[in-house]
DNA sequence: AATCCACAGGAAGCCCGGGAAC
DNA sequence: GTTCCCGGGCTTCCTGTGGATT
């Protein structure tokens, strides 16, 4: 029998008993340090298998502070309690940083309403929004009960599209007549309110919860517990939690990137065939998974943002630091001749410097010199360990010429 | 106190590709 | 087919602005 390349690999000894528990994806039974926040919630929540309405919400917090977790928990218990003692309550998860428009938010929360076998049939462009609206009352209208439209991220939608949805949601209980719903609003940003009308701030903000960032030793906690269902027993040695939990915590407290780091330091100790994990494979780990973040960031980016970063590298390359709008644009402007490639107009491009920064590929501060002028602040911001024109030529390779010395890109003409 | 730089970033509108409805 | 919608990328035009310089 020839041998199948996958032999090794698939009887080789596992450190994961189960991989699952380990992402940040998985629902564990335990939330630990969070129980406080998931008694406010369920004490707001236990309205709907009332019957009444629960009260508008907004959950603040840093990423990985369990808002997402402690959510979905508390609506999953919620949901099986209403079938229990026979009232219909259907929570409505809609992530808003994938789902980041009022016509497809609206629409995806139809589209969730609908029985299991049948098809989701509102379509994803085509309508006009006031009639996906109508769709969305009347099926709330004719399913009944009390209804938990919960926004992840929904910062990020206000940003995006404005106050309308909100507006339309909140005010969703004027237009039922068979239904109830409530909102409630997950936020990374504490202050995302200011962009809000006053009467949406005033309906939505009813009652605030604040998460927040987890400590080191809570971290530890809760790696222990997830360890202790997904990773082989004495497969950790000693100071390994501890050291994950620790630098989770540099990064603001992030359970997320706690868990990832132990996740992926189990993986790095497999492969190389050791039984145990130790404090090595999480330094690999956490270069791996600065990699793993940046790269196909770069490598996905549409060919002019790729150019204008192209222009921030090489600004960089050339030994400049704190350069600004127009020195990035008059480099951009060349990289897109030597590339052959139309060049966009300076709002655009300054559109694109802004949309860079929210990828955090580059840092971009507005600050004023005065009688100078008011500009950016511009640095690349990618981790040191990584060679970001490697990556970009790499993914483009007609980029090469940008980089090398055959055309002098000049910062001055 | 007035000026003025070098932009920031909002608003409106164009064009395109997707689709629905008639 | 025609006419209507949505959303993304882009341009054009525009007003606004913090603080060094005059």
């Amino acid at each position: 029998m020839s041998r199948n390349i996958f032999d090794g690999i698939l009887t080789q000894h596992t450190l994961f008993v189960q991989k699952e528990t380990l992402r940040h994806t998985h629902q564990p039974a335990k939330l630990p340090h969070r129980d406080n926040e998931v008694s406010e919630l369920s004490f707001n929540l236990v309205e709907a298998l009332k019957g009444h309405i629960p009260s508008n919400m907004i959950l603040y917090g840093v990423t990985g502070a369990g808002k997402t977790a402690v959510t979905r928990y508390v609506c999953d218990q919620l949901e099986t309690k209403g079938e229990q003692i026979g009232r219909l309550v259907n929570p409505v998860l809609v992530n808003c940083r994938q789902i980041d428009t009022q016509y497809r938010v609206l629409s995806h929360i139809g589209n969730a309403l609908l029985e299991a076998h049948e098809q989701a049939d509102i379509p994803f462009t085509g309508w006009p929004t006031d009639r996906v609206f109508s769709e969305l009352v009347k099926r709330m209208d004719s399913r009944g009960g009390v209804y938990v439209i919960v926004l992840d991220e929904i910062d990020h939608l206000v940003k995006k599209a404005g106050d309308d949805l909100l507006y339309n949601l909140t005010n969703l209980n004027a237009e039922l007549k068979n239904a109830r719903a409530c909102v409630i609003g997950i936020s990374n940003d504490l202050k995302f309110t200011d962009f809000l009308d006053p009467r949406v701030r005033s309906r939505l903000g009813q009652q605030d919860i604040v998460f927040n960032p987890y400590n080191a030793e809570q971290l530890q906690d809760i790696l222990r517990e997830r360890s202790k269902e997904g990773i082989a027993k004495d497969a950790i040695s000693a100071g390994v939690i501890e050291l994950c939990a620790a630098l989770a915590a540099q990064e603001h407290g992030d359970a997320r990137c706690a868990l990832d780091l132990l996740r992926v330091s189990t993986e790095k100790a497999e492969q190389e065939g050791s039984q145990t994990v130790e404090q090595q494979h999480v330094r690999i780990a956490q270069a791996q998974i600065e990699s793993d973040q940046v790269t196909p960031v770069i490598t996905t980016l549409p060919t002019q943002q790729k150019l204008v970063l192209s222009a921030v590298l090489l600004n960089e390359k050339n030994g400049l630091k704190n350069f600004q709008t127009g020195e990035v644009y008059n480099i951009y402007k060349q990289a897109c001749n030597i590339v052959q490639q139309q060049f966009l107009t300076a709002r655009r491009v300054s559109g694109i410097i802004s949309n860079l920064d929210m990828l955090g590929l580059i840092t971009a501060k507005t600050v004023s010199r005065g009688r100078y002028g008011r500009s950016k602040e511009i640095n690349s911001c990618i981790p040191t360990n990584l060679d970001p024109v490697e990556i970009m030529i790499k993914a483009e390779p007609m980029f090469s010429e940008v980089f090398t010395n055959k055309y002098r890109v000049q910062n001055k003409l």
